[in-house]
Parts: C-alpha cells; structure tokens; sequence
DNA sequence: CACTCTAAGTTCAATGAACGAACTGCGTTG
DNA sequence: CAACGCAGTTCGTTCATTGAACTTAGAGTG
C-alpha cells in the first residue's frame, strides 16, 4: 500500500465508497470523480501545467485546483515546482485510460478512433488489450507513440490540443 | 458503433464531455458517473434485480434507477422481465472492471485483494493483464470463477454480499 | 373479489458539488 | 514602479445527490 486512502479528506465519494468490499471501489475514490481520469489521461500524454490542463480539458479552475490537490495526496501526480508529474503509481493507471479509451472507441465512436499508439522499435499498432501484435507481448508505456487517428477532431485548435496532435512519445512533456 | 452516445438525454457529463477530443471521454459519459462502475462490477457479478443492486451498493433509490435506464439506453445492460442483464457491450468493460481493481488492490489495500479470480481450466489465478500464468493468454470472462480474497469485509452479511462470497463463474446469476 | 405483501420506481426538500466569473497573490518583464 | 501572465481562491448560481416518504404494479391468499 503506497498511499492512505482514508488521510483524503474533504474527498467526496469516500465515505459512501469505503464500505464497498471491493478494491475498485478503493480505486474510484481516487480516480472515481468527473475529471479525475481525463487529467491522468493529460498527464500520461505529457502536459504538466495548470494552465494547459485547464485549456485542454476546459474544466473549471476551482476543480482543477481541487482535483490536482487530490491526485497529489493520492501519489497519482507529483508537485514538481510548477509542474504536476505523473508517479509511478500514476502511470500504472495507463492500462485502465487505455481500455476505456478502447471501450469508447469500439461502441461510441463512428469516425474510429481519436489516437493511435504505436510500440516504437515495431511500429506496429498495438491492440485493445495493450500488447504488440509484433513483438507479442503488452508494452509498457515508455516505449509508446502517440499518433493523431481518424476520429480526433480538427476544429480544435487551443495551443495543447495542436500540440497532443504532433506524434510524440508518452509521458515526454509537451511542446508548448 | 453498437449505440448512439448522443441519444442519452439528461447525462449528467454529456455536455461538457463531448468537447474532448478522445474516445476516453465517450467512454465516461456512459461509465464514469458515480454509481456507474460499481453497478456494471455487480452486474459482471451476476447481480441483476433491483433489489439486489440496492441492497449490495447501499445507493439511493433514485441515483440506481437513473444509472440502470442510462445503462440500458446506452447498451450496456439489457431489460429482461425484472432483471438487468449485461450486455456484449457491457462484458467487454471486464478488463476496464479488472485492471482498475487491481490498481486499487496495488496502491491503496493493506489487507491484499478483495477478490480472486481463477481461470477455471486452469485453476490458476489470472495476472493484472488478465492473463493466465499456466497458458498465457487473456482470460475471456466466462472461464472466470470468483474468491473471496483476503482483504474482503467479512462483516457485511446482507444475503447479496454472502452470496457474492460463496464461489461461482462471473456472469452465472447469483443464487439469492 | 378484496386484502395484503413485496419489489420497483417516483417525488420532494435539503444538502453538497460543479460551474463560471471575478478577484487575489506573486514572480517576471519592460 | 507599472503591467503582465500564471496559479489559485472566493462566491453566487445552478445542478446532482441523498434519504425518506410515497405511488404503482404484480403475486399470493382468504
């Protein structure tokens, strides 16, 4: 156990969740809240600012604020001066954003899908459950490259989403 | 795409979610309201009546009847007489359900997992990739059978939770 | 048929969270 | 010092959640 879900306090789900005998209900504690998810899914695609997760995600400030501070509690983000960092527990988070993501994409999604990641020493797409269809095995989340697909859409164009649309490696911090 | 995100009148996230360039946030106007995950956890469970939801989760009335119509109306669970049944849509969040509860067993559980899950063939305990260790590859979710882990509550002694604790197959309703 | 019991679902007032706009604090730059 | 941009707080409004009470529907019984 890295960190104590119980010292969150002021944590809004906790006191109805905590009885649940399930660890998923321990984990939507802390990623369980509108937003959470979508600011790890920023951080793991390499934005750390408050400015630019507020102009990506369009969230308002006061919960951005409330969420970051929450993330940082919970080990998911590290402070680092300025920037929030994904941890290592954060970045554990990649296949959960990744299946979601999937999950959206095969059941909601006309246009397909909105990234495309690609294991980098193969090329190769890799596939719902996050292995390589080359090299065959589930690839950790270094050695991946983020690639704009046919769903995104092109109409937006505030500075973090023209960046998150240059390939790019995960987790390298983003180009302003 | 199986079902139109856009039909889903009233969705709490939906206006501001829809913005989001990623198949993340599609996915979470549909799972990612409070409640929503814990109920498709039961339902994967084998859980299906009202009743049994109500009793299990401790959720409001109200809150489990609007989450159930949303789950349907996005095909993820399917009305059948009085019970709500998963759908393909809706198994395919197994590895969604099952990666994000390990995360929570990881990082937040003293006590170790809540819950184990055999590959019946098998009889080994599948990894957080969802694999099996003895032949390798991803589980599909009907060859799963479901312990009681360590860190499970064994306080909690309404039936659905006793009869959540009593091994048996994922999807095989519960026996009340 | 009336009577009752139960499970499913709605209504409602009170509470708490999310929203967006305005404001504060602060370190830089001109 | 003034002006600026970024980070974060405050605040009134709006919207969702909550728990309790209530309604509805169906099944079983005398």
């Amino acid at each position: 156990m890295n960190h104590a879900a119980g010292n969150l306090v002021r944590m809004a789900l906790g006191k109805d969740y905590v009885r649940q005998d399930c660890s998923l209900a321990r984990a939507l504690e802390v990623v369980g809240e509108r937003w959470t998810l979508l600011i790890v899914r920023d951080a793991l695609y390499g934005v750390r600012r408050f400015g630019h997760f507020l102009a990506h995600l369009e969230i308002p400030r006061a919960v951005l604020s409330a969420r970051l501070q929450a993330l940082v509690e919970a080990g998911v983000l590290e402070k680092r001066g300025g920037d929030y960092v994904i941890t290592d527990t954060g970045r554990d988070l990649w296949p959960v954003v990744h299946a979601l993501a999937r999950w959206g994409d095969r059941n909601y999604s006309d246009q397909g899908p909105c990234r495309l990641f690609l294991h980098i020493p193969c090329g190769k797409r890799i596939d719902a459950d996050g292995a390589c269809p080359a090299c065959g095995r589930v690839v950790p989340l270094e050695e991946l490259e983020m690639h704009p697909g046919p769903g995104l859409d092109p109409a937006r164009d505030d500075p973090i989403s023209v960046a998150l649309r240059t390939p790019h490696r995960l987790l390298e911090p983003i180009a302003v």
